[in-house]
DNA sequence: TATGGCTATATTGTCGACAATCTAATGTAA
DNA sequence: TTACATTAGATTGTCGACAATATAGCCATA
């Protein structure tokens, strides 16, 4: 299910879409340099098109640019993770107390439908729910705080550096029913209108999952040596 | 005393800070259309430098641009402003947490420093403090939170938006000396390296804040009628 | 009179060429 | 050999012109 059917109408939307999506999944690698004219001609646009591109990932922060130097796909580090899921949790948190007070209680059913049909995904052992119905779940309450801002910054921004870190750094991670318990005590927070167990409940959910994540990323760490 | 000295390199660059500070300061009224070519005369700037500054102003939420139909200057509304403050109570409040993680002792020194010197100010009487000074002392903990990102979300973004709020609706608010005390316990928390607090009353400081401006402007409606 | 389609005009989107700037290679002097 | 200056090449920044799209006004028709 899709939410922000994004609709690219200019060249630039798409080229834009494009390229930041391969960038997230790593067919341009992480730290790599931006050639305008290489782009242009890859992508088969003016270097306008690309250069506008360029300017919009580099307000998402996926790339960084120089003035009359060039731009460069950010390099993925543990610290900038960590940083990442700092943002993530507050913003989130602000987004789940916003969700309590603002959905409609129909928004409120949908999210409880939702919640049940993982829970059959999670009980068929089916993997699905790791990717799509995470961002989902996650999707419907940063949409269901109305807040412009934060819809804006966590949708456009944040979540497609999160995606470029769980693709790059192969973050699957177990903790699926884990998970799925802490969705389910968020909702039943939501459902309740409880505004400040809400997000006390979405930080805590963010803050284990950068837990699991970092010590995960300790054990690869390991692995290598 | 300045901190991002964002020092301007290109053309672009000069009319994005000059176009922001033009409509920032309502010189370009809230909700008037952007022609391109009508910006590139009075700006001395061919279209492309233009269109570049718009994307930019775009992408600060300051302006909203619809695909081959123009942008226009955002329109400011009470909702708007509850929406911005939402957002800078999450995002300050973790500033603050991660200033009091991430501060270094010279640092903490500093502020102590800086807030002595507005303490005098206030008891002069000088109303210097308010706007600037506000500004400056919110500025070093976003900055001494060393997350790049909350860091560039809340001064490249959220901090010019408000100010245009705060122009444009032209919000003083006396609060100055409630506003200090609220300050220097904020820096309490931080030289204690408490987290937990550092975050709560950096919250609650912004939220007071919100709770005066809904006030005030709820007031100069009743002037009107 | 109201409505629906068409055309004219203005505005935005895209392009290729030129100018300004950086970078790396070469050469020179200490 | 090292450090610095110079220069050639490549890359980014800027521009004006053209193409594509939307808006407003006009005319025809019910």
């Amino acid at each position: 299910m899709k939410f922000f059917s994004e609709q690219p109408v200019t060249a630039a939307d798409k080229t834009f879409i494009q390229l930041r999506q391969d960038i997230v999944e790593g067919e341009i690698p992480s730290g790599a340099k931006l050639s305008e004219t290489e782009l242009s001609t890859r992508y088969a646009v003016s270097r306008a098109i690309i250069r506008e591109a360029i300017n919009r990932l580099a307000s998402c922060h996926i790339v960084e640019r120089k003035a009359n130097v060039g731009a460069r796909v950010v390099s993925l580090s543990t610290d900038g993770l960590i940083e990442l899921y700092q943002v993530r949790e507050s913003l989130e948190g602000m987004a789940a107390r916003l969700a309590a007070k603002n959905m409609t209680t129909s928004e409120i059913d949908d999210l409880n439908l939702l919640l049940n049909s993982h829970f059959d995904e999670v009980k068929g052992g089916e993997s699905y729910y790791q990717e799509a119905g995470d961002v989902d779940f996650h999707y419907r309450i940063i949409l269901g705080s109305k807040n412009k801002h934060l819809i804006s910054m966590l949708v456009n921004g944040i979540y497609h550096l999160v995606r470029m870190y769980r693709v790059q750094l192969g973050m699957a991670g177990p903790r699926v029913t884990t998970a799925f318990d802490e969705h389910k005590h968020i909702v039943q927070a939501i459902s309740n209108r409880d505004e400040e167990l809400a997000e006390i409940l979405m930080r805590r959910h963010i803050m284990y999952s950068k837990h699991n994540i970092e010590q995960n990323l300790a054990q690869s760490r390991e692995r290598v040596k």
